[in-house]
DNA sequence: TATTGTTATACTCTATAACTATA
DNA sequence: TATAGTTATAGAGTATAACAATA
């Protein structure tokens, strides 16, 4: 049974993309089910993350800064409002605004969370030396200052 | 206004888990979207790209071989269908079993989405140095290896 | 009974666009 | 008219579980 004619073309596994891609996702699922036990998503932990560094933050500036829409940024808040992560709170001098703040159970989670980051994080590169791990954040931060990657990803 | 007190947590940025997911998702994002002119999205490309090397595989396979489930299979399959890229034809000595297949035209638009996908590794990584990019390339697989990790991500 | 594949359902993540209430 | 936020809708990606047909 004849066929098209199969032009050859460089394997998937010769690409930094394909094995980048590759471990990430597999670093970001161990993670995902760490979280699993605590009921916080991989997105929900990435806000929770931040508004534990910074207190409060408008939905907008949140969306900036996590390279999200407004609109993301509200469905996030709302599932953790309703697992009483985080508090919403209308703005005084502007009533349009409104202040996401993490509740009280949220804050003490944060550390909890931070430190299955920290296991995930031993799990998959405890192993490497101190120059291959310099290599690699130096070499990624560059592609981001070079390529002027915005918006922070779930992690 | 007193607030809970703020337990001391590492920087997000201080893990590699961090940077490689932000790259992985921007390399990812710009492929999706070089791929979008052609109406085929990334995970789509995944199963392409894996038929145009094995001429035709059941779905079953297909699952193995990608780290996805049947299901997912199956609906991925459905949609290149749908768009004259691939075919579905039973099996004759096993009436449950299907063999999925690129069509004419799927499989003359690999080498040209192959090219996007050179286009968009280039971008990111050209400026790399050889061994930079020996570097990461070692380390990654290595993870693989040392780790186990099965499935392919899409890429 | 085990296997192959499909279907039904659901949930996360994210976007776009329309809408509401101010400013 | 511009801005802040929400809501509605949609679609990719993926899973689990039930199911039908066949082995």
């Amino acid at each position: 049974m004849p066929r098209t004619p199969r032009q050859p073309i460089a394997d998937l596994t010769a690409h930094l993309g394909y094995w980048l891609r590759y471990v990430s996702n597999h670093v970001s699922k161990a993670f995902a089910h760490k979280l699993e036990a605590r009921e916080v998503t991989v997105a929900e932990w990435t806000l929770m993350r931040k508004l534990y560094d910074t207190d409060c933050l408008a939905p907008s500036r949140l969306a900036e800064q996590l390279g999200l829409t407004r609109g993301a940024i509200t469905k996030l808040a709302d599932r953790l409002i309703t697992k009483g992560l985080a508090t919403r709170t209308p703005d005084l001098r502007d009533a349009r605004a409104q202040t996401l703040a993490l509740s009280a159970r949220g804050r003490n989670l944060v550390p909890t969370l931070a430190a299955l980051a920290e296991q995930n994080e031993a799990e998959f590169f405890d192993h490497l030396s101190i120059k291959e791990r310099a290599t690699i954040e130096r070499v990624l931060r560059d592609i981001v200052r070079i390529r002027g990657l915005k918006s922070i990803p779930v992690e």
